[in-house]
DNA sequence: ATAACTGTATATAATAATGATATACAGTTA
DNA sequence: TAACTGTATATCATTATTATATACAGTTAT
């Protein structure tokens, strides 16, 4: 495993710590079921508190990307599209939500925004 | 003009104020270049102190809604329907453009993202 | 001119949210 | 039983948010 903590980054520690794994986890460099380095080592080797480490395992395993077995240790797991698929979904819903509030603030209707869609998708292909 | 702050509401008093005479202004309850109530009368009527009214006019000043000038008052800006517009589009094509990449990378078809969009304006109105 | 009104600018205070932590605890394993 | 796992609770510092007071400067009508 290998973390890189800037400090001087505006983002804190335990953000880096939870998407550098995640994104490991995504792209296959750590494998379904292999155990993570416990919450106290990985505090250990980035001269952190075991609390922040704890906190981004935490936040990866609510994401589902990780499990962990109380006394034994964490691991990476099983891949699961449905998830990734899920996130996505979600990112999309956001971006609409953008959209609906912009398109509200200058009154443009239903129909207006599903046309732009459909224009915007004629175009890509 | 009618304002109604509620306490209990988790949402903060300036927003209350910024959120009902933008609706307002927008819904054309307010006309163009009248004259908004003072920070000042206003806050007076409310019972809160006008550097909250402010803030709420200040919002909205940036965001094109009033025109302000010192020492006389605050008016409702005449309607840049085309320019808001605009920029408002360009912003909702980002979002789509966004949409587009995210729905290529786990296979959402066309229907999938308009039926969403249409799920998520139902669930907003 | 001056009283009564406009908005402005700067500083302050209370509260809430965020980020990181220590310490004491309980289960697992060699 | 020593050395390791993760858990739970409480604490603390920092930052962001919300609301405010006070002193200022321009406009307007008497």
């Amino acid at each position: 495993m290998h973390i890189l903590i800037d400090n001087k980054s505006g983002t804190p520690i335990y953000d880096q710590i939870y998407s550098q794994i995640k994104a490991q986890i995504i792209s296959g460099q750590l494998q379904e079921n292999e155990m993570l380095p416990s919450i106290r080592g990985l505090a250990k080797d980035l001269r952190i508190s075991f609390i922040t480490t704890k906190r981004a395992y935490d936040e990866l395993e609510k994401e589902g990307f990780l499990y962990t077995i109380p006394a034994k240790g964490c691991y990476v797991a099983p891949k699961n599209v449905e998830l990734l698929r899920e996130e996505t979904l979600k990112k999309i819903e956001d971006h609409i939500d953008q959209i609906l509030k912009l398109a509200a603030s200058c009154n443009l209707s239903k129909d207006d925004i599903v046309s732009m869609i459909l224009f915007a998708m004629e175009g890509q292909e």
